[in-house]
DNA sequence: CTGTTAGCGCATTCAT
DNA sequence: ATGAATGCGCTAACAG
């Protein structure tokens, strides 16, 4: 490995002198300066980074905390991410939330292998997130209930948003709607099914325990979540996934069982990503404001970094977008 | 900032000790190890990264190198990559080649900040990762034609794979075939047009230039693609597009034209994105196997960093996979 | 303008 | 079994 002293020495000149001129950060003349550059690009001269974060305490290093990598849901939030980060000229580092506790987004909370995070993730612990967030290792949260002095909270209203789609399905004349629920140890889940609830009290209908299904956010989850109502005999009027990929996995189990979905039932999902408008019919859905929500996360991001936490706590809507699966 | 030293402090042992017992490292009486672990509890003690990387100038981590993080062509990939990685007990972050040489991508090349690479990105200069490859920095590449020492290429069959997307077309008695290119510069594109050409002299068929459309590989190019073909009257009965995301443009644009694609048009893509069986008509496609990749780059990856640089290059094959978008 | 030097936090060798 | 001392590669304060 080739380090500054390497340089230096080739260069003719003291290690201070090198970085000096590598970094174009002190008094250098502009002949030993270029004397350096040349020195360093002949020897394929790269700092090592390590070194560079542990003197400086700084990475210069956003790290972007998800559930999992490999959904899809994310897609559109990296964006944003990505383009904001680009912007500011930080550097940006994606990291799966999948292991928990061994995770390596735990580790990277503890170890300050960044210098801010962002997190979109339920699969982390609540404790760990608020003890690692610091001064110095500002914290975006992403929809989840966990506050604290360097913690800066972003939420879309999920409550509001499970309202408006269930009073959707109600305003179309339906009485009975099931629910297939998410994670339950989810904040969003939690959410999204009080908003339910609360629409169906409000619009004098009864809660009906027997119309709730599990689902875990995942696909196979709506479509066995389906298969049983199927199964049972009794397929509801309409339902309200809690996430776009239930709805889809529902949609699925349906059109293999001849059940036509916008006729013989009507679904309703939360998200709205990618697929839905594909799948057919084209899934109406609670729209989150994804893309919006990586650049406002970044934004936040880097005002903590330069030592400015804002006080209030954002909440962003979703907005309901009606494609066919409800009907026409 | 604790540091190893407070923990060593309040201990009341010296900091070697104090490395010992928290690392299981060295000779410790089971009584001052109890105390310094008790003592790092209390104080939230946690080892900083970045000195240990130095010190150790190991990071236990494996870097993922993307072309977008955001795109959905990924998703598959990572999950086997994040899989595998999570097994072997090393990190994972994933990075965006956005930016090209001065993309983070870019500089976790050069500055050595995991223990090892896997790129799948076309979007990054040769000479970087050519340079970049060391007997302590390996590198696995995926589908692109650069060879070194402590480069291991996984490369999947785009020419046979396109030539394969080509005969079926022509099997299904097209003879004229059109071809919606992905970037120029890239790789997969050149091999997929090779194959495609091949594929028609084979067949004793002329191939021609007024049948190539330019794609870039995104869903945007394919739509602007197929809306091109509309405006100049002529819609030729066949299309192979490099890959899906401008197949399903192109699907859409049709659509909205009111050209049906599977009877007026057929179309063939390549990847098997997950989108690919949702769009009206699902899509036929060749299938790259792309968790497997991931597995298998993963593999090779721990292979490598254990000393073990296999000598032959990989390739895997793309399978055809028969949905509606080229008629019943 | 340039060189000397002191750590950043940690793991580890060599004494004790 | 434990501690003192060294250095990983780099930046920056200080001295010249």
């Amino acid at each position: 490995m080739v380090t500054i002293r390497d340089v230096a020495k080739k260069a003719g000149v003291s290690i201070s002198t090198a970085s000096y001129a590598l970094n174009d950060s002190g008094p250098v003349s502009q002949e030993t300066r270029q004397r350096v550059l040349k020195a360093a690009q002949e020897l394929k001269y790269h700092p090592n980074a390590n070194a560079r974060h542990l003197r400086s305490s700084k990475t210069n290093t956003i790290g972007l905390i998800v559930s999992d990598l490999a959904g899809p849901f994310f897609s559109e939030l990296i964006r944003g991410v990505q383009e904001k980060t680009l912007a500011a000229d930080y550097d940006l580092m994606a990291i799966s939330a999948i292991g928990g506790f061994d995770s390596t987004a735990a580790k990277f909370l503890k170890e300050r292998r960044t210098d801010a995070i962002i997190i979109f993730a339920h699969n982390l612990d609540d404790g760990l997130i608020k003890s690692a967030a610091r001064r110095d290792m500002p914290i975006v949260l992403i929809d989840r209930p966990i506050e604290g002095k360097y913690i800066i909270n972003i939420k879309v209203d999920n409550f509001e948003g499970a309202y408006k789609a269930t009073e959707y399905l109600i305003s179309r004349g339906h009485e009975e709607i099931a629910y297939i629920s998410g994670s339950e140890d989810s904040y969003d889940n939690e959410q999204r099914f009080e908003g339910y609830k609360a629409a169906l009290e409000a619009n004098g209908m009864k809660y009906n325990p027997d119309l709730i299904y599990r689902g875990n956010f995942v696909e196979a989850g709506g479509y066995a979540a389906a298969k049983l109502m199927i199964s049972k005999g009794y397929v509801p009027r309409a339902i309200f996934a809690a996430n776009d990929e239930m709805a889809i996995g529902a949609i699925n189990a349906f059109g293999e069982s001849g059940v036509k979905v916008g006729e013989d039932v009507a679904i309703i999902g939360f998200d709205d990503i990618r697929i839905a408008r594909y799948v057919v019919p084209p899934l109406t859905t609670m729209r989150q404001p994804t893309y919006e929500i990586g650049c406002l996360a970044v934004n936040l991001v880097l005002r903590a970094l330069a030592g400015d936490f804002p006080e209030s706590k954002i909440m962003l809507p979703a907005e309901l977008i009606i494609r066919r699966s409800c009907g026409e």
